[in-house]
DNA sequence: AAATAGCGCTTTTTT
DNA sequence: AGCGCTATTT
């Protein structure tokens, strides 16, 4: 076959070695997602079904792009049968079909990192426990630990190792919250990030019909970044190759650097020991970087004692040898770098889509990005405040995740009230007691306030079932409507693109915008066919694409699998040396290479921890293709206030023959200026408070006389008139409609309406 | 009920 | 320094 003459030795081997397990070691930059891709299409080629092939990668990207390459060696058609994709995204599939024997609907929703931590500060509340104490992003890690490495929430509190961390921990009740926690899951119907894996586990070791039939499905396996893959990922592979035991797996432990989450290198090993008749390929040469910069990369790692020892080597001239700038502050380095970058665009007309801005810390990236601006050069930023993380994306998610699935209480929560409703904290806590009572859930609850006994109004009771009403109204259109049709009617039924447009502030109109795009994302979905679970292509005129397989898709997405707009292109991009992993630059800045920053303050407890920043230094490195760029600052804002740096160690590693000396610190106006303490503000002396005066006594008479139909004047709003009044005394409320502002429900004893007309 | 002021935490990385 | 949450105010 053609196209194995595009590959090396070692690199044909283990492309032809489809049968049985193999083990690719392969270092940075020596065609590890080649090898995989031609392995497919090899499989391919030789008459291997595209559906009895499961592809794993770490990101849903490089999933993209290994399809688009198959896609260009081969036809259309095959590629897209293949079963390629992250972990998550393949196993949530699979639970979305099976999950129903383990009790979830196919409908189930999936919970983010906020939405679990939300969850567990409200089991907090109701335990009554400090969450200063148990902070609910330490909670979460415990648990995901334990789910990592396949504990239950039984198991956990069995476990004495579990139980004595805690215990010196000083927080002797995580087990406790972590049995609620995953029983507040299940009554949602809902699962988080770990729980995809962690169920599917569950549900190959207790169904052995289901285990059969993929084991039958997965004829040949394929593992990208083997070496970050967790204990609960590695068993599941176990299982599924368990039969003909066809499973490739690619990776480089010197690449690991998620040993925080739980990837676990050993898991090389353990493929050893389960597969003793396994082969191994090593990949030793480097196609992508100059010598310069592999002999860098290599004076760094070498100084880790825990690798599998290999000679990357590469056949590529020596090129420029490394630069260091050395900058005074955050600020400068910011300068230096984006001068940098001007100067190499304009000596060797290079395309701003070469340079990658590399940083360890998201935080970093706003002295990086105002240099820039400064400078006109248009940059792309990944991470950060993820796109589906924002308020205004959750919000209107929150609505759709209620639509499909209503028993998903924390996107209930979210919704109920907003854009407010008069549905308050108060009927909520209420009837959120008395349907746990009733041991129904949230969205039950509401139905049956009366026979669960929660004591709500009439006028309360009203506005709740026009919520319901208006849910319902939506669910029976979910199989009805397309995605975006739904998606669409539902922006603008619930009143959340009204709630938005009042706001005129740049912020509003920005998040009124992300609406739009987010609804631009659904109309994409929408125009895209779907797939049947034999790999058949069902075009959209045959089969229409809905919401509940919009949400599917969405929980498993982030920034980095968003659509690339056509003026995107020629950027500057900036991104976190995590998520840069897998890719490559003809041009590398790794800026903030300090003491405490790089390697980050949070690792250097011990040698494990010390490592793992050393590899992520080392996959920094190995991203250059051309020229590479280390920056420090001698100074820095941390938690807002100026700190002094060391350079970091891992310079002093790289040999000097390697690189050039620092350039001189170049004294820019700014950083002449002496940095004195921040001014106050404001006096801060003498405040003649305005606000201690006696408060104004209420006229009780005016409020009673208030009615419905009457013209007000408030305010902040301006003449309105009175839709409905309910209660009566000091808790009198009326809804006031303001024309311009929109209805608004106040409560009178402090709205000091003034009657302006009948 | 809605708006505002003030406090405290954050900054490790992500599916 | 900036943000989100809580407590306080209106």
């Amino acid at each position: 076959m053609d196209i194995l003459k595009e590959l090396n030795e070692q690199q044909q081997l283990a492309v032809k070695a489809t049968e049985g397990p193999v083990m690719v070691i392969a270092g940075a930059g020596s065609g590890k997602t080649r090898v995989l891709t031609y392995r497919i299409a090899y499989l391919l080629s030789k008459g291997v079904e595209p559906f009895h092939i499961l592809s794993l990668t770490f990101t849903n990207k490089a999933a993209k792009e290994m399809k688009e390459r198959i896609q260009e060696l081969f036809g259309d058609q095959d590629a897209r049968n293949v079963w390629m994709g992250t972990f998550h995204a393949i196993f949530a599939r699979i639970l979305r079909v099976d999950g129903h024997h383990l009790g979830f609907p196919s409908t189930f929703t999936i919970y983010d990192t906020d939405d679990s931590k939300n969850l567990i500060k409200h089991i907090l509340k109701e335990l009554n426990l400090d969450v200063k104490v148990y902070q609910p992003g330490a909670v979460l890690s415990r648990i995901s630990l334990a789910k990592n490495n396949l504990f239950s929430a039984a198991e956990y509190a069995e476990n004495d190792e579990f139980k004595e961390y805690d215990l010196a921990a000083q927080k002797p009740h995580i087990a406790k919250i972590f049995q609620i926690y995953q029983a507040r899951l299940f009554k949602a119907s809902a699962m988080d990030f770990d729980d995809l894996l962690f169920y599917t586990n569950v549900l190959l070791r207790d169904h052995p019909d289901c285990l059969l039939k993929y084991q039958q499905k997965f004829k040949y396996i394929l593992v990208d970044e083997y070496q970050d893959t967790n204990f609960s990922q590695y068993t599941i592979l176990k299982r599924l190759a368990a039969n003909n035991e066809n499973i490739c797996v690619v990776g480089d432990d010197a690449q690991s650097i998620y040993g925080f989450r739980g990837a676990n290198i050993e898991n090389i090993f353990n493929f050893r020991r389960d597969y003793p008749d396994h082969q191994v390929f090593k990949l030793e040469q480097n196609y992508r970087s100059t010598q310069n910069i592999l002999n860098a990369a290599n004076c760094v790692i070498k100084n880790n004692r825990d690798q599998i020892k290999k000679t990357l080597w590469t056949g590529n001239d020596a090129g420029p040898v490394i630069h260091v700038l050395k900058a005074s502050s955050d600020t400068e380095e910011g300068v230096l770098v984006a001068h940098s970058i001007f100067e190499q665009k304009m000596n060797h007309q290079l395309p701003n889509s070469g340079f990658v801005i590399l940083y360890r810390t998201n935080a970093q990236s706003r002295s990086l990005e105002d240099a820039l601006r400064k400078l006109n050069i248009p940059y792309r930023i990944y991470g950060g405040l993820s796109f589906y993380r924002r308020k205004e994306i959750k919000d209107l998610l929150a609505y759709f995740r209620v639509t499909v699935n209503p028993h998903d209480q924390e996107s209930l929560l979210r919704i109920i009230n907003y854009p407010a409703r008069g549905i308050g904290q108060t009927s909520l806590e209420r009837i959120q007691v008395a349907a746990d009572e009733a041991n129904l859930s949230l969205w039950e609850g509401l139905h049956d306030l009366d026979a669960i006994g929660a004591g709500i109004n009439s006028g309360i009771k009203a506005k709740i079932s026009d919520f319901t009403t208006k849910i319902k109204s939506y669910q029976i259109q979910v199989k009805h409507k397309s995605a975006y049709d739904l998606a669409y009617h539902i922006t603008n039924n619930s009143g959340l693109l009204r709630e938005l447009r009042e706001d005129e502030t740049p912020e509003g109109v920005s998040r009124a915008e992300n609406i739009e795009e987010l609804l631009n994302a659904v109309s994409d979905f929408t125009n895209t066919p779907s797939i049947s679970e034999d790999g058949e292509i069902i075009p959209v005129s045959q089969k229409m694409r809905t919401l509940d397989e919009f949400l599917s898709e969405v929980s498993l997405l982030t920034d980095m699998d968003k659509e690339e707009g056509e003026e995107e292109q020629d950027k500057v991009t900036l991104m976190t040396i995590h998520a840069a992993k897998g890719l490559e630059f003809p041009h590398v800045y790794v800026t903030g290479l300090e003491e405490n920053l790089f390697p980050s303050y949070m690792s250097m407890g011990t040698r494990a921890e010390l490592e793992e920043e050393r590899r992520l230094f080392y996959v920094a490195i190995t991203r250059a293709k051309e020229r590479l760029t280390l920056a420090y600052a001698e100074t820095r804002y941390r938690w807002g206030n100026l700190t002094m740096c060391q350079p970091s160690r891992f310079i002093d590693e790289i040999d000097a023959e390697f690189v050039d000396q620092p350039s001189k610190v170049m004294h820019t106006p700014q950083n002449l200026r002496k940095v004195t303490p921040k001014e106050r503000k404001g006096p801060t002396t003498g405040s003649n408070s305005l606000n201690s005066g006696p408060t104004e006594s209420v006229d009780m008479q005016e409020i009673e006389k208030i009615q419905a139909g009457m013209e007000v004047e408030h305010a902040r709003f301006g003449k309105g008139k009175v839709i409905t009044v309910e209660g009566a005394g000091a808790s009198k409320k009326a809804t006031v409609d303001f024309p311009g502002t929109g209805e608004k429900q106040l409560l009178l004893r402090f709205a000091r309406l003034k009657i302006t007309g009948n």
